[in-house]
DNA sequence: GTGAAAGCGCTAACAG
DNA sequence: CTGTTAGCGCTTTCAC
């Protein structure tokens, strides 16, 4: 063997053996399947990314190598080399009990089967832990990045804008995204449910609410819509940290009742809420819905199982990952986005709860 | 500007002006940085990595050029150059409604806390599907993978042993795992529950098991230590699809008490379907823990707070994260792991149900 | 403490 | 349909 090309430097040195600056990872590569099928490299990398192209001869012979050494391509090579890094992100505030989800799933299945990776970042309650994710996220340089919840930092929103990656930011509604988005009106579903109770005789009403920014976007078009109702009460209001447990919908209850026993519904920010709520009328043997309505957010799984069935509001999670992934998807092929806004609305299930 | 190099080609062709190849993707990178700064890419690139390693003062003038530009490294170029990708892949079963939250939430804490990203794959239920995604996984060159649930797929094994790549098994015990496991027994936590069930009196067991490899250990454990408990009866068995939902434990205890309404004892296989159990028990106004007891499995968030309060297995979850990490980390740092199997255990939490 | 050179493994851009 | 060339943006190796 011999040393195959040389540079000249700069200065005229003398000749010497050009030291080795690396040694190979030793694992197979492109350029060793293209060695055993007798072509040269783009034409194996061309076998495997675009097949039509190629000659099915040369691709029977490239397809042979590649079983036979076990290849598997380097995304981060190829990546590198395309500026096309097959990976999206998307960040969640936590995992653990999130009604996210049916999303995250959605998400992951919908992209895989477009042919990308998803990368997953939890956001916190940390503004600076929020803003290190994001950097990291970047970096990575993904094909598209899907927010849930709220991203809460300007620095972050400032450097998602500059990278120039396709931003969908869910869960929400706003006339000023970063990029694109997929959700639904926080405002209207709480105008919503009041309207819903109002109308199954309530007068009475006390809400459960997390503490986070979107459900007391809720909360408060609830109160304000009440105000406007025949005969109802100012609602009552119980304020939990977030994330939300069936616990907390217990404490909720139990504080409620101790400052306003006659309370005749309850609207909780989140379906486990509810079926705490549930579980401690249940525990204090008050008759739901007979004395006090419940109504959940979210409709998850067990909505429909628990005892009494639960009213609840539905939110298609799954589909909001969908259409997020569809977004992000089209973008990667170079086909502009027409609506960059998608409403998916809500819906109110009415069960044996309220 | 000058063509700054030129290669001799291998026939002496007369010069030409050579094309230029490819145009940069206009986003800040090292080289701009370093310019700025006035000194070389690779100290650039120290001082951003090894800040040790360069005078204070250089280092200041490269922190003002990052601050200056946005500068965000570009990690799949890293990765590829040092062949670190700091990126750790997950496979889970299924994302939704599943078990593996907890130990995913403290798999991403504990690697972003080190630096690392999670990547999320979804083996589902089919294997074609597991295999290409274990391919898509490699080749992304990930520090790390950790599996939850089993790797089914013998071509999967292989294809992870031969990659070389740390991985990791989790919730689950063997004595051959492709390279490094946290997990638990599923025997011993079987033969632990009906010991427990038949120390509180229990001689009519009835088990609702998802239909899962290493619930059906579980079962089987179960079923034969009960056999040589004195005076209990061979155990019921119901099975149900997974994943588990609440639904699937309703339906369950009412196909068992259907044809045995005698039992006094449900062994679930996750606290979901116990919940389950616990429901379809009030609405048919069954006492529980008087007439049938009930014992859980995972002691998932809510299982403390149902009514009755919950007895269950406990699994720590997010424990099974964090060595996970710990592990890859480790590894990826390139100190060996001297114990490459953690048996973590599992703890039967008593509360009201059984 | 800093730098020049040489790749990591792949694909875009042309040319034939 | 196939090949040559030149990078993508970074880090390793070796030298000073």
């Amino acid at each position: 063997m011999q040393t195959k090309k040389r540079r000249i430097t700069q200065r005229g040195t003398e000749s010497q053996t050009p030291r080795r600056a690396r040694r190979s990872t030793g694992i197979t590569t492109l350029m060793d399947v293209a060695r055993i099928a007798r072509v040269s490299p783009i034409t194996a990398s061309r076998a495997l990314n675009t097949p039509g192209k190629v000659a099915s001869e040369t691709l029977a012979r490239v397809r042979e190598a590649v079983t036979q050494t076990g290849y598997v391509p380097n995304m981060l090579a190829g990546g590198l080399a395309s500026s096309r890094s097959r990976l999206v992100a998307a960040v969640v505030p936590i995992i653990a009990g999130s009604v996210f989800l049916d999303m995250m799933q959605s998400l992951t299945d919908t992209l895989a089967a477009a042919g990308y990776q998803l990368m997953l970042g939890q956001s916190g309650y940390d503004i600076a832990r929020e803003d290190a994710l994001i950097d990291a996220i970047i970096g990575r340089r993904p094909d598209g990045i899907v927010i849930t919840g709220v991203m809460h930092s300007a620095y972050a929103r400032k450097r998602l804008a500059a990278s120039g990656i396709p931003v969908v930011e869910t869960w929400d509604l706003t006339h000023s995204p970063i990029d694109m988005l997929v959700g639904f009106s926080h405002e209207k579903t709480g105008v919503a449910v009041a309207r819903f109770l109002h109308g199954r005789g309530s007068r009475r009403p006390a809400i459960i609410s997390a503490d986070d920014p979107r459900a007391r976007r809720r909360v408060r078009a609830y109160v304000k819509a009440a105000r406007k109702l025949a005969g109802m009460e100012e609602a009552i209001v119980e304020w939990v940290p977030s994330p939300t447990t069936l616990k907390q919908g217990r404490y909720g209850m139990a504080r409620i009742l101790g400052k306003h026993p006659d309370i005749d519904s309850i609207f909780c920010s989140s379906d486990l809420l509810a079926l705490g709520v549930l579980t401690e009328a249940l525990a204090r043997g008050i008759d739901v819905p007979g004395r006090i309505a419940v109504v959940g957010f979210g409709d998850l799984a067990f909505a429909a199982e628990v005892h009494p069935p639960l009213t609840t509001v539905r939110i298609d999670g799954a589909r909001i990952g969908r259409e997020a992934a569809h977004f992000i998807v089209q973008r990667a092929q170079g086909k502009p986005v027409a609506d960059r806004i998608l409403d998916i609305g809500y819906s109110i299930v009415e069960r044996a709860s309220a």
